[in-house]
DNA sequence: ATAGGGTTAG
């Protein structure tokens, strides 16, 4: 009798000992170790609730592992044992070891509070399915869920609601089961509503407005009431309402704040986060990592750099001590102001002054290369990342793309795959401009069907990048029925339409279309006027042009920059309007630069104005000496107007100033009418002979009755050095005829493409026919005749 | 309950 009294005092005594051990209590791990400790030193057995108490503070405390070696000793665990351990295992993040717990306790044993434990682990552990099926098995075998099954289950539904009817279906058995009045049941449901009403294949509007009714008839709120609407409304995109709703709260709630804060800066309202966020200052409201991380990340955005600076001084200012969690946000916010704001090396610095760094980190850099053009720097980054995402490889593929390599970016698509990650629509977008870039179409079509597949073909981002690579790869119609069935377009697909058009020649149906965006609302950017101003310039409409240059600042209030006015002296210039194009450079607000110069040179070039062509070409020499650009233009002129010396000099004055002549494309006008493209002419020290030749051929083809207006190509298959490809064709000069139809650009990529793969024979087959037209190559006597993609061969004369 | 990397058009 004395001993059981002195035990019941023991057990007492360890009871109130364990009450100290509040998880919230630094030293409660500790402690409990030491009352643990004493009690196997004195031979007292913990048993029922002393027992489930070591057990949960022990799993509180992150010392799960003693926590399951007392519940495996218990012989026969209670209900209490099992249920807590249940929430250990699911706090450790290990369903499956509390599902084993759960599934080896009999049905008659069970109790609500038990499920409830099950159905709160799956749903900490984002298994929505799970416990909602656990929901139902457990009204199944009749036991009543109560508010905490409720509270549970609902905020697993919301991870996994996409129909309106389920969220009715759990209203009704709130209702049903009179929980309805509990705040934390109502939170629970107002936010599976919420979810809802984000999901695309719903009705936004009518589940926002039921979060509403409950919210309007909550006997009770609370803070995560409010905050749960604000953050509904934020992402629903109205932003009004959420307003409204903070300015209703009578508690100035940091959380609150910061959720409209957030949601101004995704939806680009910068000054409007800006002003909250200066009302807080005002107001007292505890700012913390989240306001700052917003408002950082607002000034990014927005291209604020000092302020960005004076939030980021202001914080280290206040905040006595900023957590390790606190400053990565904060320093990753930091590192997107910095790169947005052109400060790509000072990004680095800081990234590399960081305590702490996570793959946000590392991509925020990654980008800031990228965006800079600094491929290699990229590159070798990209190199030393341990860790990526399909964020990282999304960066770098379009990085390359964006940057003219196109090959490596789709070798990179392809090792991202090999490496295990499906691909975004974003990370197709990359890809697809990669082929853009390379005029490959048929890779490019491979990966339009890949896109569909993978189910992106709504995608906004990747339907803009397909019209820009069939446009590229010569098929606008491809480009136009990608436009034209897209469920969504935005500007960039205008543009990029408008472009496709535009570059193929069709200037007239370029501007049609740009006037159909005008009536649509829509309103011209910057690129919209280059894209629109190049498509004048290659039809010749001069009228037109000057009109929309002029509309630029009068009706859209857009300052024409340096290119939007090298565009429109090039088109003055093609028209050969010289007076008013110069008039135009001296009414500029700023002094003319290289375009502005190479604009004028290459209109001189096309109607042999010697004296403005020298002129415009020894400012070029001044501005940019080592561009040889200048140097093929100038030698052009020359050779349109005959003058072979003077082409002879230019040519020499390149090689003592050491110019490299990069490989690409230039032309000529021979006759007025007759386009001949030169693809790298290094090889051809002796221009007047290959032009001489041009002549002859010229003639020849008079001869076998071509339409004087007929382009022709000229390529030179030897002067790829880097090849090892020397095929059949690759010594002797190839003269392609019929390639009106394909844009200048893209038959300089096809070339240079194919010619890299060494198929050269498969090169014309290609562009004979994608243009449509025949061609003809010569290979010393032999010919080659392509057309619509096939070959034959013969004797050229 | 709130935050911090990306894409497409010239």
């Amino acid at each position: 009798m004395k001993n059981a009294n002195s035990i019941r005092t023991i057990a007492n005594r360890y009871a109130s000992q364990l009450q100290l051990c509040d998880p919230k209590n630094p030293i409660a791990s500790s402690l409990s170790r030491t009352v643990h400790a004493h009690m196997i030193s004195s031979g007292f057995k913990p048993r029922g609730h002393i027992l489930n108490r070591l057990i949960d503070v022990y799993s509180k405390t992150s010392k799960l592992i003693y926590a399951r070696q007392l519940f495996d000793e218990i012989p026969q665990p209670d209900i209490v044992s099992r249920t807590t351990l249940i929430a250990a295992h699911s706090a450790s993040g290990n369903l499956k070891l509390a599902r084993d717990i759960f599934s080896k306790t009999p049905l008659q044993m069970r109790d609500t509070v038990f499920y409830n434990a099950m159905i709160t682990a799956y749903s900490h552990n984002n298994d929505g399915h799970a416990a909602v099926e656990l929901f139902c098995d457990m009204r199944r075998d009749n036991f009543k869920p109560d508010n905490f099954t409720f509270t549970s289950v609902l905020s697993a539904l919301a991870l996994v609601v996409g129909e309106e009817k389920q969220c009715m279906q759990m209203h009704c058995a709130v209702v049903k089961s009179g929980t309805g009045l509990f705040t934390s049941v109502l939170n629970a449901l107002i936010s599976v509503y919420v979810k809802c009403a984000s999901s695309p294949f719903v009705s936004s509007r009518s589940l926002i407005g039921a979060a509403r009714r409950v919210f309007d008839d909550m006997p009770k709120r609370d803070e995560l009431s409010w905050t749960t609407m604000i953050t509904g409304y934020v992402k629903n995109d109205d932003l009004e309402a959420a307003r409204e709703f903070l300015d209703g709260m009578n508690e100035k709630l940091g959380v609150a704040w910061n959720a409209l804060i957030s949601g101004y800066v995704h939806h680009d309202f910068y000054q409007e986060a800006l002003e909250m966020f200066r009302k807080m200052l005002m107001l007292g409201i505890q700012l913390d990592e989240f306001t700052y991380t917003s408002v950082i990340s607002a000034c990014a955005s927005a291209g604020l750099f000092q302020l960005g600076k004076q939030v980021h001084a202001y914080l280290l200012r206040t905040e006595a001590k900023p957590t390790l969690d606190f400053s990565l946000s904060v320093n990753n916010a930091l590192l997107t102001l910095y790169w947005k704001c052109g400060k790509i090396d000072e990004a680095r610095v800081i990234f590399n002054q960081m305590p702490v760094r996570d793959l946000v980190s590392w991509n925020a850099i990654l980008s800031a290369y990228v965006s800079a053009g600094r491929i290699d720097e990229a590159k070798s980054f990209f190199g030393e990342m341990r860790e990526r995402n399909l964020l990282t490889w999304t960066v770098m593929i379009s990085g390359l793309a964006q940057n003219g390599f196109g090959e490596d970016g789709l070798k990179l698509f392809s090792q991202m795959r090999l490496e295990g990650f499906e691909p975004c629509d974003y990370a197709f977008a990359g890809a697809i401009t990669s082929c853009a870039t390379l005029g490959v179409l048929g890779n490019g079509r491979q990966l339009h069907a890949q896109l569909v597949k993978s189910g992106y073909e709504s995608s906004l981002s990747a339907g803009n990048a397909l019209i820009t690579m069939y446009a590229r790869c010569g098929v606008v119609e491809a480009a136009s029925c990608v436009f034209y069935t897209m469920p969504n377009v935005d500007p960039v697909s205008w543009n990029a339409m408008i472009a496709a058009l535009g570059q193929h020649g069709d200037g007239v149906q370029a501007i049609e279309l740009y006037e159909r965006m005008l009536k649509k609302g829509i309103l011209p950017d910057r690129i919209t006027f280059l894209t629109v101003l190049s498509a004048c310039s290659h039809a010749g409409l001069v009228e037109e042009g000057r009109r929309y240059f002029d509309s630029m600042h009068g009706l859209y209030g857009i300052t024409p920059g340096e290119d939007h006015y090298a565009r429109f002296i090039d088109l003055l210039c093609r028209a050969g309007k010289f007076s008013e194009a110069k008039d135009v450079i001296e009414s500029m607000p700023f002094k003319p630069g290289a375009p502005i110069w190479e604009a004028l040179l290459a209109g001189c070039r096309i109607h042999g104005n010697m004296d403005s062509g020298i002129q415009a070409a020894e400012q070029l020499f001044q501005l940019i000496p080592q561009h040889d650009g200048t140097y093929v233009l100038l030698s052009n002129m020359y050779a349109t107007l005959g003058r072979w010396d003077d082409v002879a000099k230019v040519r020499k004055l390149m090689r003592d100033r050491g110019v490299k002549k990069e490989p690409g494309c230039s032309w000529i006008e021979v006759e007025n009418k007759v386009h001949v493209f030169l693809v790298d002419d290094t090889v051809h020290p002796e221009v007047q002979a290959v032009y001489e030749y041009l002549e002859q051929l010229v003639l020849e083809m008079r001869k076998l009755g071509y339409a004087p207006d007929t382009k022709f190509v000229l390529h030179d298959m030897e002067s790829d050095q880097k090849e090892h490809a020397l095929s059949t064709h690759s010594e002797k000069l190839a003269v392609a005829f019929g390639l009106m139809k394909l844009p200048h650009g893209v038959t300089i990529r096809v070339l240079k493409n194919l010619r890299i793969c060494g198929d050269c024979h498969n090169a014309f087959k290609f562009m004979s026919k994608v243009a449509g037209r025949e061609i003809v190559v010569r290979d010393g006597k032999r010919f080659h005749h392509f057309r619509n993609g096939e070959c034959s061969c013969g004797d050229y004369w």
